[in-house]
DNA sequence: TTGTAGGCGTTATCAC
DNA sequence: GTGATAACGCCTACAA
């Protein structure tokens, strides 16, 4: 069904159904009133690529995650495909994984559909890479990314505060008396080595060991248990972990239960994120909140902006804070 | 940057790099080197949705879903999305929230979009309204519905036997002993219908009350907290309870750890999504497994089958299966 | 082996 | 008010 089926019908020619279709002034009203009947009677609906081919926008936004199941990515990209498509815009959802060939890839496929925006979600995307392949392919485009930042014209980065938000959890822990802290890692992507720097930076400007990081080596429940019998036989007097993410948190928080050692009173233990999992801890997890919905919001704007030609900060930094729990006095 | 641009610059006519571009034969290897050079050296890349003009075929497959950041429908859609793109299909994902205009709504920008099929995520896709939009907007092409199904020709429905699933748990807590169940629902979709169904026939079927169904009124951690403290208060006697998926159980399980009893040897809980959630909780959480994964994978299948024009089986009905973990005895 | 012409569905610019 | 006509970027006969 096209545009010529509906004028046949009506006896008009296309440009007159196109304009109805369009709203567009200058048709007689009962040609108008005509068209209509037909355009519902057969639920007509206009064909985008076409449409997009013609007015030279395709009303499409590419979203690239490393992998969507990833619950700190999920929000971003459900706040964002909202707004979106409350604009008439369309999401690409694309599921990048950790490699750089696929994300480079994925960056050429966003340029073939060609987008009018790309949201990147993740700081893995800060990669020499995905520069490269920006600047192959996506040039013309907006590119805002979530937790990461590459210097090109054309980019824009929304970034959480991870390093001054961990340093801040030490200190917290410290005013809390506890200063045989460890600090369990889940990845080497730029935003945990941020919280591993957060961590080191904190304890030496505390005087304290900065040398105490674990690697649970996936971000898993298991991992963080694994790697937290790790700290316990290592070093028995720990009285406090910080973990780079909630998830392994949940398994540390498992581990110290195995163990008979209570948390709060014995140990203390923060993880980040301030997700869903801290809730359903026991008992619930403090966790430092890197402000995911902010980033979606700003994100979200920054896009917009840009969409519409005004100009928007190339970089915003958004301070992380901690939300107190249980499982930190 | 078109072909006619490179074709320009090469010398030669858009048909000549057309067919470079599209690996054809017939193309003289002097001809095809000084085009591929060109090509490369502008990176250049084939706009889609003109390529979807002329051929027909759009390369884009829709994904609905009530919500993406819900755990249980994530993974369908990263399955999907991840083995569709290997396959060269782009996923238009949409959140479609609960409500039947803006599901219709999204059907229709499916349409615009000429998506190839469409996979619905979500047994609230199952009702009348979806039915009919789908008649208007996409009654020519594949639709895969997972947890779900409509009685259309093109419509294809991957099921998870919810109902016996959640019967076969009353059979297993009144193996062990228990008796004195309760249901927590959290919503009222048609799955969440058919987990309360189960629950009444295998209760009626043992000659139990199958009446003590409460409400925890949202997906929620203190939905199920709440409706936990209700249950307690109504019936004490109460010695297992099943909830309708596995996060409103976390919140059940930490009232009843507040309220000062032991699971499982006081009351036995269980879940339903076999989650990440029930991991994290402290006892481990016994859970219905609705078989998620399976399911994606069942869609995926099917789906590829009817872009093949192959034949599919409309519907097909996956069996679940309870995974004991710490909450039951 | 190559180029020309026509068309995919739509919109915009003209005449009429 | 209306209807040809020419784009948009690409592909595919068909002709050369």
């Amino acid at each position: 069904m096209t545009i010529y089926d509906i004028a046949r019908e009506a006896g008009v020619s296309a440009s007159s159904v196109s304009r109805v279709i369009n709203n567009k002034a200058g048709v007689k009203p009962e040609t108008r009133k005509k068209v209509q009947r037909l355009l519902k009677k057969y639920h007509y609906t206009p064909d985008a690529a076409a449409r997009g081919l013609v007015s030279q926008s395709s009303k499409i936004i590419g979203i690239l995650i490393a992998d969507i199941r990833n619950i700190h990515h999920t929000d971003g990209a459900y706040y964002i495909e909202r707004r979106l498509a409350a604009l008439n815009y369309c999401c690409i959802i694309l599921n990048t994984g950790d490699d750089d060939d696929s994300r480079a890839q994925a960056i050429s496929i966003l340029e073939q559909r060609r987008v009018e925006a790309a949201v990147l979600i993740g700081s893995s995307f800060q990669a020499e890479s995905v520069s490269q392949a920006i600047q192959r392919h996506l040039k013309d485009v907006p590119v805002v990314m979530i937790n990461a930042f590459i210097d090109l014209p054309n980019v824009y980065g929304i970034l959480s505060d991870e390093f001054h938000g961990v340093e801040s959890c030490v200190k917290f822990l410290t005013e809390k008396g506890r200063t045989h802290l460890a600090f369990v890692r889940d990845c080497y992507t730029p935003s945990c080595q941020q919280k591993v720097e957060g961590f080191q930076s904190g304890m030496a400007s505390l005087g304290l060991n900065p040398q105490r990081v674990y690697d649970a080596g996936e971000t898993t429940i298991s991992g963080g248990y694994q790697a937290t019998l790790q700290v316990l036989k290592e070093h028995p007097e720990t009285d406090g972990i910080i973990f780079s993410v909630d998830l392994i948190a949940a398994g540390g928080l498992r581990a110290l239960y195995d163990q008979g050692i209570s948390v709060p009173e014995q140990i203390s233990v923060i993880g980040v994120d301030n997700s869903i999992y801290g809730e359903i801890c026991i008992p619930k997890l403090t966790s430092l909140d890197n402000k995911t919905f902010d980033s979606s919001i700003a994100a979200y704007r920054v896009l917009v902006d840009c969409l519409e030609n005004k100009t928007a900060a190339r970089q915003m930094i958004l301070p992380s804070a901690i939300v107190v729990r249980e499982s930190t006095p």
